[in-house]
RNA sequence: GCCUCGGUGGUGAAAUCGGUAGACACACAGGACUUAAAAUCCUGCGCCCUUACACGGCGUGCCGGUUCGACUCCGGCCCGAGGCACCA
């Protein structure tokens, strides 16, 4: 064996051997046990990032930690290739779209190959090829037939200047971000699916999820926000339609001195049309971008609309505003507003003058003081007609029912989710499979039209959406009148894409169907691995697309991945490693100078997979000094003479029985951080570890060198995983046979962990003070007797009475005095 | 602004269920080898007191609490990160 770890030869020749076996390929075998590893697919934004890296290590010890347990392990990778970097690449660089994907994702494979991960590239997918969008344009037309796909208006940020829509990302400072012009919001109508239909069961079905992250689960619980309160109507003098708002605090009914809605609502129009004066501040509002975040944080600003609405209980009039935090979109429009209950509410009527009528008060009496701020907590009610004298509990009751008698309103369930909107005035997606006729409306194409396929030849200079501009796309006949009609030019939405080709995965290359049976037999994935920024979005929108995939008959089981491992960003200088910031560390040129096991060795050792990892060069080097000390250490021994005798459990010294508890400990612990606890890391230092003390271990006898052997094989199983490469030619090299798929990883010699003594730690009113010696079996007693007889204890309890000793089992003594 | 997470030596981190704080590394310093350097190996490495040693004191963002015992649990704050529906 040779000296020298030379890691770009080993590597070449593992991967090889790994390729020309089909290693990693997998087919359905219904008697064993299956195993569904997913990492998220990448955005092939043209080379890997850091955060790649991670996530697909990860992805990769997990999967062949999985394969070494004996499971059928099915890893695949694919292409979440529709996207706005594409376009923007057209724009810039005069690429299609098409050629810098495609040149991205060969480029992408080539690293993801070097890196060694072990996955069935036979399955792999990009999702701009119409294999696989007609699927999703299929799939579309099942929900429009349902009624879960449907038509609405919803705002967008519209450059004026570029007469184009522009995502969230694209506005800068409120601006365009190529020419600076403000960005006005802009309604138009834009396709929607009904998520909000199964917002109760992707609530419920939380708690069906003991795999997930808490963190996560949380989130999308507090996302989806499903409250119960009261929608009810308020006339409107000289107005025929009543003004529908919804409250979660119907208790504060009576303390209402305004309502506010948005500029974009019926009444702030036609308020607008009446009173010339309205009208700036009218347009104004419409200069406020349409995220929420924005929303928030901006200055909260109003104007009278002049109109008067009726308190629907006591009859009293309360003055109407048009208000720039009110948005037409989500909910009614209009906002009922108590400001000595609510603090935007407070702060908007202390700024206008508003008036501030308290009608809740503390159970307990304690005075309210409403100068600085509201008081919104739950009370008694006052200053509220009948209703006085209720808790917040029972007023919610007695004046729902009260607006109910009236029918004026009654209790609802309400979300803060919103629909999902799937409509986007991009060229790069997959397109929306409708047509429009003027005879028969939104038409959607026929199934066997499908695909509706993205047209290459298209023209990037000019306002707006390429595709609406290209004539032979858009004209097209009505597939019901047969007449002349015009195609949608929107596109769907990415996460459309991102949110099934887990399940496709598992049905690659079925050209009849979206899913097959095979995917009853993969799904549900096992272990999904992807970035905490997925926690929402992604992540939600693929489990509402699992159930109406369900639902639709194509797959049986009711959630998409029963374990989430959320992994945390890379950082660099303090912020999310990403192409918009250009902060990103090439993990190419450290392949080159170290190898690929160099690199994730160094990953996995960073930091646990959950926590974020800020990047450093440096460890890299001493992730690569370990690789070398493992590779001298296995060269010294097979490079001695002689053969290696078969290890003798019962003739071992105390040394060596020592030097084999530790390989067992080690074994057991490696096996439970890497296959429960995924602390990689902390499995890399408990290697580390045990070769260290290995290197002390200088026995050369016969049974000195049998536990080496057997102690390198050991390590080189455990790191297998993560640096696989190095381990498949020691292998080789210590087993003097070819790796084969069959190898699986070791079991614990439980006769090894047996210990005669035990050291304890004796602390004085906490603080450690001495340490004791006592026989592995020793009973409290002893111990307590032994602790309390220590001459170092005797020092520290001399003088005072011994209140309490606390034996804490294999760990401590506690003498409290 | 709202939701979520995090904060431990010079640095990345460890301490798995409330029980020895700082494992394992990086960096640094000293030494060995070398004509020299690199590589490699060995030793030291939280802060303070002390000539020195100590199983002395202090110490896990800050303030307070619960407990025999708190990095860990509770309350209040400060700072940082992620998400906020068209970046993916």
């Amino acid at each position: 064996m040779e000296e020298l770890y030379q890691p770009q030869a080993i590597e070449r020749e593992a991967q090889s051997d790994w390729e020309d076996a089909r290693a990693f390929h997998v087919v359905e075998e219904s008697n064993r046990e299956k195993y569904y590893c997913l990492s998220m697919f990448p955005y092939p934004s043209g080379r890997l990032h850091m955060g790649h890296v991670r996530n697909y290590t990860i992805g990769d010890v997990i999967s062949r930690f999985q394969r070494m347990q004996g499971r059928n392990v099915l890893q695949p990778m694919g292409w979440d290739a529709f996207g706005l970097p594409a376009e923007n690449a057209a724009m810039q660089k005069g690429v299609h779209p098409a050629d810098w994907t495609h040149d991205n994702i060969a480029y992408m494979r080539k690293q993801l190959k070097r890196l060694g991960f072990g996955y069935d590239w036979e399955r792999e997918l990009a999702t701009c090829d119409a294999d696989y969008y007609r699927w999703e344009q299929w799939f579309f037309l099942r929900l429009l037939k349902k009624g879960l796909a449907y038509k609405k208006t919803a705002p967008v940020n519209w450059c004026p200047n570029d007469q184009t829509v522009l995502a969230n990302e694209q506005v800068v400072d409120g601006c365009c971000w190529r020419c600076d012009t403000p960005v006005v919001r802009k309604e138009i109508s834009q396709w929607f699916l009904k998520i909000t239909a199964y917002a109760d069961e992707l609530l419920a079905a939380l708690d069906a999820l003991p795999g997930w992250p808490e963190q996560v689960r949380v989130m999308q619980q507090n996302w989806i926000g499903r409250s119960l309160g009261v929608e009810f109507d308020f006339a409107v003098d000289g107005r025929a339609e009543p003004l529908r708002v919804y409250t979660t605090r119907p208790d504060t009914l009576m303390g209402v001195t305004y309502v506010a809605v948005a500029a974009e609502h019926p009444l702030a129009q036609t308020a607008a049309e009446a009173d010339p004066k309205l009208k700036p501040f009218v347009e104004l509002c419409r200069q406020t971008q349409s995220s929420e975040a924005a929303l928030e944080t901006m200055e909260k600003r109003g104007v009278d609309s002049g109109f008067k609405a009726i308190h629907p209980l006591t009859g009293e009039t309360v003055p109407v505003w048009i208000a720039n935090f009110v948005l037409m979109g989500y909910g009614t429009g209009a906002v009922m507003s108590v400001p000595a209950h609510d603090q935007r509410d407070y702060e908007f009527a202390k700024h206008y003058g508003l008036p501030i009528k308290q009608v809740i008060y503390p159970q307990e009496g304690s005075p309210v003081d409403l100068e600085d701020r509201a008081f919104v907590e739950k009370g008694v009610l006052l200053n509220s007609g009948e209703f006085d004298g209720l808790t917040s509990e029972q007023a919610f009751d007695a004046i729902a029912n009260k607006l109910a008698v009236l029918g004026k309103g009654q209790r609802k369930v309400n979300y803060r989710l919103r629909d999902w909107g799937v409509s986007r005035q991009r060229y790069w997606g997959a397109p929306i499979p409708i047509v429009y006729c003027e005879s028969c409306g939104a038409v959607p194409v026929a199934d066997e039209d499908l695909p509706v396929l993205l047209p290459r030849d298209v023209d990037f200079a000019g306002p707006g959406s390429p595709l609406a501009r290209l004539e032979s796309f858009v004209q097209t006949t009505c597939p019901a009148c047969a007449r002349p009609a015009r195609r949608e030019t929107d596109t769907f939405d990415t996460f459309m894409e991102s949110s099934w080709y887990y399940a496709r995965f598992a049905s690659a290359g079925n050209a009849d169907a979206m899913l097959d049976q095979r995917a009853n037999y993969w799904l549900p994935v096992d272990q999904y691995i992807g970035g905490i920024e997925h926690a929402i979005l992604h992540l939600l929108y693929a489990r509402f697309y699992h159930k109406l995939l369900r639902d639709e008959g194509l797959i049986a089981c009711d959630e998409p991945f029963t374990k989430l491992l959320t992994q945390g960003m890379v950082l660099k200088d303090g912020s999310k490693m990403s192409k918009s910031k250009g902060n990103t560390v090439d993990p190419e040129e450290l392949i080159e100078q170290y190898g690929a096991d160099t690199v994730r060795l160094f990953i996995m050792f960073a930091s646990p997979p959950e926590q974020s990892l800020e990047w450093s060069d440096s460890g890299v080097e001493g992730a690569f000094r370990f690789l070398k000390r493992l590779w001298k250490q296995v060269a010294a021994h097979a490079n001695a003479a002689g053969p290696i005798p078969a290890l003798n459990r019962t003739v071992l010294n105390a040394e060596q029985q020592a030097m084999r508890r530790q390989v067992h400990e080690t074994l057991r612990k490696v096996t439970d951080d890497v296959g429960r606890r995924f602390t990689f890391n902390t499995a890399i230092a408990a290697t580390m570890e045990l070769l260290n003390a290995l290197s002390r271990f200088e026995d050369t006898s016969d049974q000195g060198r049998a536990v080496r052997q057997e102690a390198l094989e050991m390590v080189t199983l455990m790191l297998s995983p993560i640096v696989p490469h190095i381990c498949h030619r020691l292998w080789r090299e210590l087993k003097a046979a070819p790796p084969n798929a069959t190898i699986m990883w070791p079991q614990v010699d439980e006769s090894a962990l047996v210990k005669a003594t035990r050291e304890l730690v004796v602390q004085v009113n906490g603080k450690l003070r001495a340490r004791i010696s006592v026989v592995a079996d020793a009973g409290d007693d002893a111990i307590k007797a032994a602790a309390l007889a220590d001459p170092q204890v005797q020092r520290f309890i001399e003088g005072a009475a011994v209140k309490r000793v606390i034996v804490v089992p294999n760990k401590l003594v506690n003498i409290v005095v």
